[in-house]
DNA sequence: ATAACATATGATTACTTATTCATATGTACA
DNA sequence: TGTACATATGAATAAGTAATCATATGTTAT
C-alpha cells in the first residue's frame, strides 16, 4: 500500500493530527452524492424557488413522474428534501438553508468559472 | 411525461421563469460528483491542510498509490486539484478557495447534523 | 364501495465507475 | 547509460445506480 516514496514524514506527521474521522468523511461523500446527479440537481434547483408537488417538478424539469419520484426518495433519505402531504399531492421542499447554500456554492463555482 | 396532476399552473409558471440552463445544471452535478466518492473526499480532506505528494496522500488515507493516482486525475479534470512537479514527485494542492468552502460546507452539514 | 387521480415502488436493463494488477512513463543519480 | 524511485495509465472485473415499465398504495369525491 504505502511505498515509502520519499521522506514526507514531516508533512505526513503534521497532517495526521488533523485527520478527520473516516466515517464522517464517508457521510460527507454520501451528502455530495445526493447533489451529484443531473435529475436530482434539477429537482433541487426548482425546489430552491418554492415548495412543489411531484407533478409540477416532473413538468418543470421534463423528467418522468416515476424517475422524479425515485430521485425524491434518494433526496429524502439524504435529508435534503422533506415531504408534506396535501390531499392527493405530495409537496416537497428543501430541508434547510444549509442545503441551499451548498447548492448555491456549486452553481456559483460553475457560473463564475 | 406530464400527467396534469393538478392545477399547479401558477407555481409552474412562476418557477419556469427562474429555470436555470440545463447545461449549467449538468456541470453543477459534474462538480458535485467529484466530491461524491469516499476516496476523493479523503484526498480533498488532506489536501485542505497542505500540498502533498502522491505517496504522502496514499499513506495518509491508506489507499493504494494506483487508486489515489486514478482519483487525482478525476479531481484534476474537474479543476479541483492542481499538480506541481518537484523532481520525482508530483505535488497536488486544492485549486482554489472556493473548493475548500464547498468541502467545508459539506463537512459542517454532517458534523452539526 | 368504486372510480379517478397523484405518487410510490419493485424488477429489469443499461450504463457508469472504482479498484486492482501489470506495466509504462518520467526523473534523478551513480 | 543503466538503475531505482515516484507516478501514471490501460485493461479487466466488480459493484453501484438511474431510467423505464408495470403495478401498487393512498387519497378524494361521487
Amino acid at each position: 500500500m504505502s511505498n515509502e516514496c520519499c521522506d514526507h514524514s514531516n508533512e505526513v506527521k503534521k497532517v495526521k493530527e488533523t485527520l478527520i474521522n473516516e466515517e464522517t468523511l464517508y457521510d460527507v461523500a454520501e451528502l455530495f452524492k445526493a447533489f451529484a446527479d443531473t435529475t436530482r440537481i434539477k429537482i433541487i434547483s426548482v425546489l430552491k424557488e418554492e415548495e412543489l408537488c411531484v407533478g409540477a417538478i416532473s413538468e418543470l424539469i421534463n423528467v418522468s413522474q416515476s424517475a422524479v419520484s425515485h430521485q425524491l426518495r434518494v433526496l429524502k433519505n439524504s435529508k435534503i428534501v422533506k415531504p408534506r402531504r396535501e390531499g392527493k399531492q405530495m409537496y416537497y421542499s428543501l430541508d434547510d438553508e444549509h442545503i441551499k447554500k451548498i447548492y448555491d456554492m456549486g452553481l456559483e463555482h460553475i457560473i463564475k468559472g
